[in-house]
This record gives C-alpha cells, sequence and structure tokens, in this order.
DNA sequence: CCATTATGGTCAGTCTGTCTGACTAGGTTG
DNA sequence: CAACCTAGTCAGACAGACTGACCATAATGG
C-alpha cells in the first residue's frame, strides 16, 4: 500500500473534526450549517465586519452577507454599528452563538485529546510542528 | 499566539492542494469543478460502480449520478456494463480522463516535493507517519 | 422455486451556498 | 471639493447537494 497523498490525508482528518462538531451542535439544539459555523468561527470578541468575514471564510461579501442573514434570523449574532465607521457594522455574537462556540471549542478540545491518545504525545507535537510550519506556504491568508 | 487547532491547518493545507491541483487542471485546458475532480478521484483503473463513488466522495448515489453524467458529456470517463451483475454499470476513465489524472498526480508530487523542502525529510516523514496513523480513527470509511 | 428483501441506479423536486454584476452610502485623499 | 476607494446590499444565476419515490435485477430463506 503506497502512503496516500498527505493532502488527501488532512482532508479526512478535518472532516472528522468537522463533523465531530456539527454533530455536537446538533445533539445540543443548534441548528447550525456547515458554511453558518465556518463563518461564525471567524468572529472575534469584539465582532467582525462582514467583508472581513468573507476574507477569513475565503467567500465572497455577498455569500456571507447571505449566512449572515441567517444566523441572526437565528439569534446567533446580532450586527451593531461600527462606531469607527458609519458605513460598516460589526458581526458580534449573541448569547446563543457565544454557547454554540463553547461547545464547538469543546469538542474541538475533544477530539485533541483522543488525537494525543492515539499518537502519543511526541507524534502529537510533531503533527502540529508541522502543520503550522506547512501553513507558512499554503495559507493564502497570512 | 496560541497553537491553532490541528484540524483547522489540516483545512489549510488540504485546501492549498485542491486549489493547485485544479488550477494546474484548468491551465491544461480541462474543465473540471472540484467536485467533478473528487469524484474522479475515486475512479480505479477497472471502472468503479456509482454507488462506491457515492461512498468514497461521501455523497448520495444521486449527486454522485449528477456528476458523472457532466463528465461523461465532457468526455472524461464512460459507463460501461458490469459484467458480473446486470443492475450495475462501471464508470471508467476515458483517454481524456486519464490524461487529467497524470495532470493531477503530477501537481500532487510537485506539492509533496515543496513540502519536503520547507519542512526538511524528517519531518515530512513524521507529518506522513501521523497522518497515516490518525486515518484509523477518523476515516469513516476504511 | 418462488416470495421477500436487498442492491444498483434513475427520476422528480427542493434547498443551500456560492458566484458575478450593478448599485448606494459613506470615507479618504490629492 | 472632485475623484476615488470601501462597506455593504440587491438581483439574478447556477452548481451541487439532499430526500423520497420508483424500477430492475440479485440474493436469500421458507
Amino acid at each position: 500500500m503506497p502512503d496516500l497523498h498527505p493532502g488527501l490525508l488532512m482532508s479526512i482528518a478535518a472532516r472528522h473534526v468537522e463533523m465531530r462538531v456539527m454533530r455536537a451542535l446538533h445533539e445540543a439544539g443548534h441548528e447550525l450549517t456547515l458554511a453558518q459555523g465556518r463563518l461564525m468561527a471567524g468572529i472575534d470578541g469584539e465582532g467582525t465586519r462582514l467583508t472581513d468575514l468573507a476574507a477569513r471564510a475565503q467567500i465572497t461579501k455577498q455569500s456571507a452577507g447571505f449566512l449572515v442573514d441567517q444566523v441572526e434570523r437565528l439569534g446567533y449574532v446580532e450586527r451593531v454599528p461600527d462606531p469607527t465607521d458609519a458605513r460598516a457594522r460589526l458581526v458580534r455574537l449573541a448569547p446563543r452563538g457565544r454557547e454554540a462556540q463553547r461547545e464547538a471549542r469543546h469538542v474541538e478540545r475533544q477530539v485533541r485529546h483522543e488525537w494525543e491518545q492515539h499518537l502519543g504525545q511526541e507524534r502529537m507535537a510533531a503533527l502540529q510542528d508541522a502543520l503550522t510550519s506547512l501553513r507558512e506556504i499554503t495559507d493564502p491568508w497570512a
């Protein structure tokens, strides 16, 4: 059996994480889709502009606006005026959104722990190191 | 700067590979979409059943059928009867499909090489090792 | 040996997420 | 202050995914 391409192996594992997070959110009563989740993952504490959210998720601002409309209607985020720019508004997590975020982070920690159990500390550290380094040449956004 | 979650880092790198492959295919005159490419990646030498393709790409057989229709019309694959089961047909790469496959594999080798240059042989081997091991607990299809 | 169930695939209809292009309102700058 | 830039929306299109219903063929167990 020849080595599968690392990119493919990464897709498998990354997909697994997403699936675990989405499933947990669903079980906790949240009705978020993957696209909505990816978008919300880009919101930081003080709130984030639509344009920045779009860039982080690598989608157009139209798509981002569409998704923000949805999660706003569901009560996960709110749009507040940006005090520093009258054109802009900040998308901020509402209480329900922070709940979902907590849940997501919990599952992520759990997965990380499972991986460390499986690989052992040393290999896990090597993985984290290699991935972090690889980001320098693969992240279009950094 | 705290460590980003390995799953997220994997998404970034995996996406980079896909982007590189799609761009190269496009430059070589192939008009394949990402979804079509992912589907075709699941076709093996003797041909593969629609149902298996769907399972490998983790989509429904209806979606897979839709995509096969498209790439068949574009001349990348052909459907031939399955000699062992009259209900089934095998989806097989046509010459144009094999060309695209060669191109894709070429880019994948190139990316692998770039990564090895960046990480060094040892860290690259560690990465491959960790990812392969991780597959045991993250691949729903193995 | 046939009735039942399982499997491979299609048809019909729907929905989500994405895009491009055109536009408005509000900043920024020479 | 004129010209340009930037944040966001509106309108329209389309790809790709889903569910549910269905048909044809295989496989299985009384």
